[in-house]
DNA sequence: CGGTCCGTTATT
DNA sequence: ATAACGGACCGT
């Protein structure tokens, strides 16, 4: 009889593949295995997801290397939903199961060598490359194949370890090794010899050390104050003696070790047995959602910035984990997971798990088991996007905070997907509920709760009486027509600054630009200096005194002279945080001014640094870019500065609108959430702007209007669905005519709207020329089926060789 | 003619 | 993805 199963491999490859398994091992296994298999010369950690009995006819099934598994750890559900989105965002299966699976439960093989000491060997006859593997062969049992390249000094090695596997002097081995450690903690027990009490006195007058002595009378002390057990660090720490002595007392058998598995990450805090008591607001917009449950799986809560959405996330969480489902929390970033979590755990104890990308691998393995077993620790997941991906079996609720945040679908490795709306599909395969909140709903969620998909619940008042902040708006031109300016501050908020300051309030400043200034000029021929490998000016960074590229890294130092005219008249255009910055130390010396910027938080602390040290007020003003943004709560700010609010309302995108508003809305946010009535000043070259006055009136509703009528225009979504294929090549005129001629055979077999091939802003990133192609989708037409043509087209594209080469990039429901 | 670089091909 | 293969090119 033949057993065969089919696995999901980790590889970019759109098929699942068939391997022969033993009777037995069919038996045993079942959907959500692991296995170690064979694939060409390597071996890589599949994902069982049938077992069958037919035969392939096009070729021989290789039997499967070996079972990972004692039990599945991956579940119909999904498997079921993996699929979908591979197939929903034209991505092959392996690389969804690549990205959801933990890498330390994705072990590939390394490629072992060890001497064959059967056979004899003739020194004489080695080469010197062939010697001095052998000898080294001689020093230690095995080599790593990097450690022979290593050796060598050679990239191209396999040739030669593949004589010496010739001649039988070596040989190789696929190792696969569980990576997964369990953190193991000792701990320390009387023998159980001593379990009876009279032999104890015996022992102690045994004793002849007298720092054996105290620590077995420091062990009983121990005992006595608690019950939970005594671990090895604790004792030693309490006695003040080495691990040594226990040895001693362990080898003895007065003592005994044994060991019990932690999790790396505990939130053991003491649960607050704090009442959540929702202010009267807060409770209708909860009943209000309970009641759209009732007939609807999903449900936007648009609530302004500080209405208290975050209390009202908690009580719904609570409802269901009382009905012992699990609950998943969506965050759009990770840097606002410790705020959240603390706040969580204050309430629900130690049921609330963490997992983001930021988390070492054992302590994502370690929250996958747990959620996967459905054990308690984890009944409430917060993370980034990812934690889409866990084992959940259970789902009662996900929600998907800050809703419209562009950072929940995935831009590059495929899968290229939305997590918020990969949520609400897998939130229907559980029969689960999905909140969305936001302050500033995406275009496309708010069209779906007037069209009635969603329902909407809207809080329109701050919690706690708190006013929206009061909006000025500055007009640059005017001020720097009438000289109302120092450097990049008007004077109005320079006042603004100084008064907040006068009250002992702190004030937040933001310039969307990180950097000192975004371009050096030459004043005397007008020559930027370019990035060697990507189409884009160089930004310079003051601190470092250099000129970085912001999409590939490249740095140079600054340049004295220009390098086309020799001239040394070189200026700085335009301005970033770092300017602002120093700006701010020249206007007010005495202050403790921060930045926070992808430069300044790079560590992984860093972050929590600098928001810790301006809650506790060391700061007085934070610069930073739109990391400021999200959901940080400050109690003491009362004023918030815009530097600029125009740089990000003339992208070349659809949504810039769209963005600049949550953008502006966002940090104006961040103002006046205690008592007193916030400011915030907006610095601008169109104050007549919509966009920011509609920013200025909190007119959700106006923009919303504005703008959707615009995306029916010019069919954007929410009325048509974009998919978006990047084309890329080292090859200027290669890429030119591949684009071309897929551009032409789309066009010939779709019906929709096929824009392009067009050449991006930024033409060129790491030596490779990029062109894309824009396919409009009305919703009336079948996606399904344009997606199927799109494939066939990008299939026989692949196959034309001349074009092979090229990449492409496809990008459902494009952001 | 062996060594190296680079593009192509198949993976069960 | 990526190892292996095959062809082009280089140096002895």
């Amino acid at each position: 009889m033949n057993f065969f199963v089919e696995v999901i491999l980790p590889l970019a490859l759109p098929k699942t593949f068939t391997y022969r398994v033993s009777e037995a091992e069919f038996y045993y296994l079942k959907k959500g295995f692991r296995v170690a298999v064979p694939v060409k010369n390597k071996i890589y950690t599949a994902l069982v997801i049938d077992l069958h009995q037919t035969s392939p006819t096009l070729y021989e099934a290789k039997e499967i290397h070996q079972i990972l598994d004692e039990k599945p750890i991956v579940n119909q559900l999904q498997i079921n939903h993996w699929f979908w989105i591979a197939s929903y965002y034209m991505c092959t299966i392996g690389d969804v199961y690549r990205s959801a699976l933990p890498s330390a439960l994705l072990l590939e093989s390394e490629t072992i060598i060890s001497q064959d000491t059967t056979t004899f060997v003739n020194e004489a006859e080695l080469s010197d490359d062939e010697f001095l593997i052998y000898e080294a062969l001689q020093h230690q049992s095995s080599l790593k194949i990097q450690n022979v390249i290593d050796i060598l000094n050679k990239k191209t090695v396999l040739p030669i370890i593949k004589k010496l596997i010739d001649k039988k002097i070596i040989s190789l081995q696929e190792e696969i090794q569980e990576e997964y450690k369990p953190k193991l903690v000792k701990y320390i027990r009387l023998h159980s010899n001593f379990k009876d009490e009279s032999k104890l006195v015996a022992l102690l007058d045994s004793l002849k050390s007298d720092k054996r002595k105290n620590l077995v009378l420091q062990y009983f002390q121990l005992k006595a104050q608690q019950s939970n057990p005594i671990s090895v660090k604790q004792l030693t720490e309490k006695a003040n003696v080495s691990v040594s002595i226990v040895k001693g007392l362990v080898e003895k058998n007065i003592f005994e070790e044994y060991h019990i598995q932690e999790d790396r990450v505990n939130f053991d805090k003491n649960k607050n047995d704090t009442k959540l008591i929702l202010s009267k607001a807060q409770q209708v917009a909860f009943n209000e959602i309970e009641k759209s449950f009732l007939e609807k799986d999903v449900c936007l809560l648009h609530g302004v910035t500080s209405s208290g959405k975050t209390e009202i996330y908690t009580k719904l969480i609570e409802h269901f984990i009382k009905e012992g489902k699990q609950v998943l929390y969506l965050l759009p970033e990770i840097a606002l997971t410790t705020q959240l979590v603390s706040r969580l755990t204050q309430y629900f104890g130690n049921k609330v798990a963490v997992f983001h990308s930021k988390y070492s691998n054992n302590e994502r393995v370690e929250v996958w088991q747990n959620v996967l077993n459905q054990s308690s620790t984890s009944q409430i997941v917060i993370g980034a996007r990812s934690a889409l991906f866990l084992p959940f079996s259970n789902l009662g609720l996900i929600i998907v905070d800050e809703e419209h945040e562009t950072t929940f679908k995935q831009q590059d490795p495929a899968p290229r997907y939305h997590a918020r709306d990969s949520a609400i599909v897998l939130a229907n395969a559980h029969q689960s509920k999905v909140l969305l909140g936001s302050a500033t709903p995406s275009i496309e969620t708010f069209y779906n709760t007037t069209s009635g998909k969603f329902g909407l619940v809207t809080l329109t008042e701050r919690y706690g009486n708190v006013q929206m902040p009061e909006i000025e708006l500055v007009d640059l031109k005017e001020s720097y027509f009438r000289k109302k300016m120092k450097g990049h501050f008007s004077l109005t908020l320079i006042e603004q600054i100084t008064e907040a300051f006068s009250n002992g309030e702190q004030v937040i400043l933001f310039q969307n630009r990180r950097g000192f200034s975004p371009v050096l000029e030459c004043l005397t021929c007008g020559h930027v200096p370019q990035c060697q490998q990507c189409d884009v000016s160089l930004t310079y960074h003051k601190f470092k005194n250099q000129l970085r590229c912001h999409y590939c890294g490249y740095s140079m130092a600054k340049p004295t002279n220009c390098h086309v005219c020799s001239s040394v008249d070189i200026e700085t255009k335009g301005f970033g945080t770092e300017q602002i910055e120093m700006e701010l130390a020249e206007l007010f010396p005495t202050k403790n001014i921060k930045r926070m910027d992808q430069d300044t938080t790079r560590g992984k602390y860093s972050f929590e640094k600098i928001i810790d040290g301006f809650k506790n007020r060391e700061i007085d003003v934070l610069v930073g870019t739109q990391m400021l943004a999200k959901g940080l709560d400050f109690d003491n700010v009362s004023l918030v500065g815009i530097m600029n609010a125009d740089n990000m309302l003339y992208h070349p995108d659809f949504r810039a609108f769209e963005r600049s508003y949550q953008m502006l809305t966002q940090v104006a946010g961040r103002s006046g959430r205690s008592e007193k009535r916030g400011k915030v000043v907006i610095q601008t070259y169109n104050p007549l702007h919509n966009i920011i006055q509609q920013v200025t009136t909190t007119d959700y509703e106006g923009m919303y209007k504005e703008q959707l009528y615009e995306r029916q225009i010019y069919k954007y979504p929410p009325f048509f669905r974009l998919i978006k294929l990047t084309l890329k090549h080292r090859d200027f005129e290669k890429l030119k005519e591949g684009s071309m001629w897929l551009y032409q055979v789309l066009q010939q077999h779709l019906t929709v709207p096929v824009l392009g091939p067009e050449e991006p802003a930024i033409s060129r990133i790491r030596n490779e020329y990029i062109r894309t192609i824009m396919v409009k989708i009305p919703n009336e037409t079948n996606l399904q089926n344009t997606k199927k043509t799109i494939q066939k087209v990008l299939n026989s594209f692949e196959v034309i060789s001349q074009y092979r080469a090229i990449k492409v990039a496809v990008n459902v429901d494009f952001y």
